[in-house]
DNA sequence: TTAAAAATTTAGGCATGCCTAAATCTAATT
DNA sequence: AATTAGATTTAGGCATGCCTAAATTTTTAA
């Protein structure tokens, strides 16, 4: 049987994996917030029941088995999240924490209805890729804000949900997949980024910078 | 801290409680389907934190605390049926087992806001009574099918929510809250009943009728 | 290449919530 | 009042999922 926490495991080892192949003990314990001991008893109980491929020491892989699970998972979680603001009226900042508790508990039907009631959407509210029922998610890695040239502009991708206050802070500089910004400057010494986002100008500091993931402007 | 498990317990006895005062072990381990035993062992733990009074071989009864407890989970309970019922397009026999693990999960703001797409409904699509945010549920005794007397009518108030397949049966029936009934006859030797529905007639077992929860037709 | 630092695993423990079997209490019958 | 049947509780155990502390392995640096 498979429990609410063995999603989160394997939830994480999937979002942890982007990029990357193998997924440290360490890596899963800070983003989980448990301690490296417990994820190793957890890692072994899942690598026993052929959700992942695990060598001592060596970090962890999913299996295609677990990764599927892990998949439906984050649609849940995704669907949700834009069920509840799409449908529901609530703001993008206290979704995160709703489908974080909702995406263990429904059902297949339910799934299926918020996913018709939204025309089978593709995005988040955050500007995360919604998995198909039975597809491939195929995240695409984004730089950071941090990360784009002064004097050039970016469009925004999607943003870090986890963190409602930040998200707050971003709604309010009008920050949201989507929008253009312009990086006018960045001052040194690890100072903040002077942007410019439809006419207005803000000075944002590096922390919420890099939780703002963009592709380069073409035009 | 609370446990949905205690959250179940609290609820289960707030259920059966209805009527008499004191609710015995067995009826609670019968109703959960868990041992006497385990009860035992819960109803110590939630005595100790003030949400019953336990007297050993006596039975339980809610503190107000509990009371509160077990009201704001059965209305997520009601609230989700007709939630899913109307709003998202499940059919009633669905929707008991959907919410009873959701009702667990969600927040004080989902609560809210399902209420108010409802527009603040007060029965659930069985029949039962929805508790205000803050007051308390009166819940109205009502007899069943089975005991009204051949030759007069009744109108339903509400069923069981918990046999899917009974829900589906029932629905074919036509037999939903504010249904007229009328009973034609009563067959011999605990026989089915002879139902007049709409100018329908038709047989129902006692197992059935003992489900349907009725108000004598006052016309 | 060897020692120190960092990461990981093992060992032992705790709380939750369930179980069965045995003991105990209550209620009914004679 | 004594026996007995039924209900209830106690005792001991198990799985889950977490923890800290100690042991081990890997990586880094001298």
């Amino acid at each position: 049987m498979i429990t609410h926490t063995m999603e989160d495991y394997l939830k994480t080892v999937y979002l942890l994996q982007e990029g990357q192949e193998k997924v440290s003990t360490s890596a899963i314990a800070q983003q989980m917030e448990v301690s490296a001991a417990s994820v190793t008893g957890m890692i072994r109980k899942l690598a026993a029941m052929g959700l992942l491929n695990y060598t001592s020491y060596q970090g962890v892989e999913l299996t295609e088995g677990g990764q599927k699970i892990a998949q439906e998972i984050i649609r849940h979680h995704r669907l949700l999240e834009l069920y509840l603001v799409e449908i529901m009226g609530f703001t993008w900042d206290k979704v995160h924490d709703e489908a974080d508790k909702l995406e263990h508990v429904i059902s297949e039907e339910f799934e299926e209805r918020m996913s018709e009631a939204l025309g089978h959407p593709t995005t988040d509210p955050h500007g995360h890729a919604i998995p198909a029922k039975d597809g491939v998610l195929q995240e695409i890695t984004y730089e950071t804000l941090t990360e784009v040239e002064a004097g050039s502009s970016a469009t925004v991708q999607h943003v870090n949900d986890n963190d409602p206050e930040m998200l707050r802070y971003l709604d309010q500089l009008g920050i949201l997949p989507g929008t253009v910004i312009h990086v006018v400057a960045k001052e040194p010494f690890n100072g903040p980024l002077r942007l410019r986002i439809d006419q207005a100008e803000h000075f944002v500091g590096l922390e919420v910078a890099g939780n703002v993931f963009v592709s380069p402007q073409t035009t």
